[in-house]
RNA sequence: GCCGGGAUGGCGGAACUGGUAGACGCACUGGACUCAAAAUCCAGCGUUGGCAACAACGUGCCGGUUCGAUUCCGGCUCCCGGCACCA
């Protein structure tokens, strides 16, 4: 008889049991090693989707797990609440970013709620919060006072149409998303903060961070991109309309070739650069080009795919080493905030400067011999493909110097000059962190015509962005609001204005992570309590966040230890001790070898979840636009195997292309509602389906026929956690029958592979291990061998502890059913015992020359000569000794023989 | 363009440190149950040839190392993520 499997019943009495026992309140214990779990917190954009799904089903089985394991364990959960999407919102709807976000976040909550993750609601923050951004107030203004933040000039996309800062996601080729207006650069103050300052140490710590994928930590240090290089001047007698020499009368410039310098034919500079200006002056078409080179957009994928173009600015410079003069030009490639604002250009050995050479027609000059090139156009392709560095030529003194010498020798030359210096450059930039919108937090800072820029005094804070506002997109609104621009000097007491520049809402992400941790003060940015959860043991994210959020968050949590919020050096040698004892593999690897100190890095492990993917189906319109149908809209044909080659959309039975698998988004209408597949078949089979049909770190890819299969995976446990309910619970016999041996043997040794797999944090396999088990266990009935209960009651107890993290309900509730224990989180984990997996005979695979030919199964304790003499005599051995001997046999213990005949 | 990653049956994936390629599931095919269908259960299922035993081929492509390569090395192709104002 068939057991209805009535989830919702059983997922809601799971959850009033968990809340009624307040079961993940997190609580600073000292008799548990602690276990920080992070899932990086959603954006309220409207409802869940299947991203968020994954990401925290991944960390609530990690959660789950170590709290079965005996750790004391934290998982929070809070609302990156500030951001565009909201102004975007706000536009559509007329309705405050305030209201949609907190209506946003009231709806995800419950949805979060259905899904039975293990968190503790009672640190539940919202970056919009005042009492959260206060915060990033208070430390900005402790970077103003160290240095760390300082004002310079940034470079926007400006929309002149709505006069209004774009960013690079509305821009569409090159053009404003609501305009259609060309977009231009703008040059507009803005404040940055140093973390080039801190380059060498985010790079440095890197090492430390071995709980981190390697991909990530290799990105992460080629994004910092450091380089040793020369850092000089041309020199030139160039003088403004106010008789003044340009810049000293030195162009500086950096390069990482300095061994090529005596192959410099001319230089480039940005548009806005002081030298294109003056020139501009008396050079209509100059001016003209430099207008242009001011069109586009400022990203680096742009700047790097843009066709190259210049213009000469008809002034030239001095070259420090050889005195002649070089000629100066305009490049669209040089940006002005970057570097120095100004390259050296050496066409026979750089293949950008090369191709602007041909382009313009400018002298190369080959001043490195590699591997005997000479320099030819038509030699170009070869000679640029060989990237070795060579011996200088044509260089006069520098001649015969290999690339080290040469630089070494160049920049000592230099440096007798006082026109330059060795230098290490870092590819990584400073981080703006203006911008002119409105929903973010306000940067604390009040513009005064008697004081200047005046920071608002720590008692002042927070300076409270005000929620009624409703953008129309041109421009910030908080500009047009006098209430809040309008204000005292805090200096002087004359009046003044606010800044009304927003933080990026990467600051926001940069220390969530330490205020879960702590007690919520609104007198302090983080208290004691973070010491004892810091590092995030494991913090558990989208891979799109590898480089920027963590990187920025890195930098964050060092500045907050310098202004001495952390105290993370000092855990006690004791407590280590403990934790070594009990950690798993994973958190062990982030512990000090000496129990003294501990980096100061605030994900100790990090797991970088891959993206949700779903078919995605279109047509084209009559209009030659693109119309999307989601998945519930088409019907698939497939061929006789199963194939998918076609589809057809329901409403009319015309076809529809097949785009193929994409990640799940709005525009292109292949999402999937996670609350219609909570409602049709409850959170534990949406959860195990994450967990089952791809590892963590892969993209995984949708399927309804999958989601019934992991639903009639759990009604197949349900159906046999209750036959098994009526069913008398012995011990198991002091001696079972080989057939009882046989199936226990099989459920340790998964059980065995299992914890292998959770340690590797690859749930897919654990998930088709719970599979293997119930299958065992089903036949195991099905024989119904005397005594097979006692089998059958151990099996079915491992099982539904394995299963627990990823399917927490269903298996809370037959925990119970079954009489094992009233709450299945108190369980101790199950560990696969040795005395279950004995064997006294082993199958050996045998292959003659490499190819598999037959299996025999072999004593486990016996001789390699002997294990030889078998194989060899094996018939299907034999056969291929007919015209061939035996050259050797190589034989892997309880595994393998392989006869190499020859 | 630059940086990082990926590619295995009809499909998702497995094979943990070079040792039986395809675990587990989905789809499909056949059978049982049923008046019938659904559900469930049983069996088959990489490709080619063969009644079969078996043989050959097979982990994106080309080449190398090795007794043995999905795994290591060199060179490609295609796809995905990031590129500093989406988060």
């Amino acid at each position: 008889m068939q057991q209805q499997y009535p989830f919702k019943q059983v997922e809601q009495q799971a959850q009033q049991f968990w809340e009624a026992n307040n079961s993940f309140l997190a609580k600073q214990s000292s008799d548990k090693p602690k276990y920080y779990c992070l899932s990086m917190f959603p954006y309220p954009s409207g409802k869940l989707h299947m991203g968020h799904v994954r990401n925290y089903t991944i960390g609530d089985v990690l959660s789950r797990y170590h709290h079965m394991k005996g750790f004391n364990v934290l998982q929070p959960m809070g609302w990156d609440a500030f951001g565009l999407p909201a102004e975007n919102a706000a536009i559509q709807n007329n309705v405050p970013p305030a209201k949609w976000t907190f209506d946003n976040i009231a709806y995800m909550r419950k949805q979060l709620k259905s899904l039975g993750f293990a968190i503790d609601w009672s640190r539940e923050l919202a970056t919009c919060q005042p009492e959260y951004y206060k915060w990033n107030q208070w430390l900005f203004l402790r970077m103003l006072e160290k240095g760390i933040a300082y004002k310079k000039t940034q470079v926007v996309n400006w929309d002149p149409v709505d006069q209004t800062v774009l960013a690079n996601e509305q821009v569409i080729d090159g053009r404003g998303w609501r305009t259609g207006a060309l977009v231009e650069k703008r040059e507009i103050p803005g404040y940055y903060l140093n973390i080039t300052g801190y380059a060498q140490q985010l790079l440095d710590d890197l090492d430390q961070l071995t709980g981190w994928p390697e991909r990530v930590k290799t990105m992460q240090a080629n994004w910092i991109g450091k380089s040793v290089g020369v850092r000089f001047a041309f020199t030139h007698s160039i003088k403004n309309n106010e008789g003044a020499l340009i810049d000293d009368g030195k162009l500086w410039v950096f390069t990482t070739r300095a061994d090529t310098i005596m192959g410099v034919t001319f230089c480039a500079v940005a548009a806005e650069h002081p030298l294109a200006t003056h020139a501009a002056q008396s050079n209509p078409a100059l001016a003209t080009f430099i207008e242009q080179c001011k069109q586009g957009s400022v990203m680096e994928a742009d700047m790097a795919t843009m066709e190259k173009e210049g213009m000469d600015t008809g002034l030239t410079v001095t070259h420090p080493l050889t005195g002649e003069a070089v000629p100066v030009w305009v490049g669209n490639y040089v940006l002005m905030t970057y570097g120095e604002g100004a390259v050296m250009a050496v066409p026979a050995h750089d293949e950008r400067d090369f191709g602007f050479a041909k382009k313009y027609k400018l002298a190369i000059k080959q001043v490195i011999h590699v591997n005997g090139h000479i320099f030819s156009d038509a030699a170009w392709q070869e000679w640029y493909g060989d990237k070795s560095k060579g011996v200088c030529i044509h260089s006069g003194k520098y001649d015969t110097l290999h690339y080290e010498d040469a630089v070494n020798a160049i920049a000592a030359d230099l440096k007798a000059k006082g026109l330059g210096d060795k230098q290490i450059n870092w590819r990584l930039r400073d981080w703006g962190v203006s911008r002119q919108r409105y929903w973010g937090c306000p940067i604390p800072i009040v513009h005064c015509d008697s004081c200047g820029d005046v920071p608002v005094p720590d008692d002042q804070l927070p300076v409270k962005l005000p929620e009624d506002c409703v953008p129309d997109g041109s421009g910030n609104p908080l500009n047009k609001l006098a209430s809040f621009v309008n204000c005292a000097c805090p200096s002087c007491g004359k009046p003044a204005k606010r800044e009304t520049d927003t933080m990026d809402t990467f600051v926001d992400s940069s220390w969530y992570y330490a205020r879960y941790a702590s007690g919520f003060s609104s007198e302090v940015m983080v208290d004691a309590e973070t010491n004892y959860w810091m590092p995030v043991d494991q913090y558990i994210g989208g891979i799109e966040h590898a480089i920027l959020h963590l990187l920025y968050s890195r930098f964050w949590f060092k500045v907050m230890g310098d202004v001495g919020l952390l105290d993370s050096d000092k855990i006690a040698a004791a407590e280590i001790n403990h934790i070594k004892s009990t950690a798993t593999q994973a958190s062990q690897k982030n512990l000090p070898s000496n129990g003294t100190t501990v980096c100061r890095e605030p994900f100790a492990n990090l797991l970088t979840q891959g993206m949700v993917l779903n078919h995605i189906f279109s047509r084209r319109t009559d209009k030659g636009g693109i119309e999307y149908f989601a998945p519930e809209e088409v019907s698939l044909v497939h061929d006789e195997q199963g194939k998918l080659i076609g589809a057809n959309a329901l409403k009319d039975n015309l076809a529809v292309d097949f785009q193929g698998m994409g990640t799940m988004s709005k525009s292109k209408r292949n999402g999937v509602d996670p609350q219609s597949l909570i409602e049709q078949y409850g959170a534990d089979t949406a959860r195990f389906f994450m967990m089952f049909a791809a590892p963590p770190e892969q993209t995984l890819e949708w399927s309804d026929s999958g989601v019934e299969g992991s639903h009639r995976f759990l009604r197949r446990v349900w159906n046999f956690g209750y036959v098994l309910s009526n069913e008398k619970k012995s011990n198991l016999p002091a001696k079972l029958s080989n057939g009882l041996a046989a199936y226990r043997r099989e459920i340790h040794a998964t059980l065995k592979q299992a914890n292998i797999d959770l340690h590797r944090l690859q749930f897919n396999t654990v998930a088709s291990a719970c599979m293997k088990i119930l299958n065992a266990l089903e036949k195991l009935q099905k024989e119904a061998e005397a005594d097979w209960q006692s089998v059958a009651h151990e099996g079915c107890a491992i099982l539904l502890r394995l299963l627990s993290p990823i399917a927490p309900h269903i298996t809370q509730s037959l925990w119970q059913t079954l009489g094992y224990g009233d709450n299945i989180l108190k369980a101790t984990w199950p560990e696969a015992l040795a005395t279950a997996m004995v064997q006294d005979e082993v199958e050996y695979v045998v292959q003659v020359n490499g190819k598999l030919r037959g299996s025999i199964t072999l004593a486990k304790s016996m001789e390699k000569s002997q294990i030889e003499a078998i194989a060899v005599n094996q018939p299907f051995v034999q056969k291929h000794l007919e015209n061939a001997s035996v050259r050797k046999i190589i034989v892997v213990p309880n595994k393998l023989i392989n006869i190499v005949v020859g």
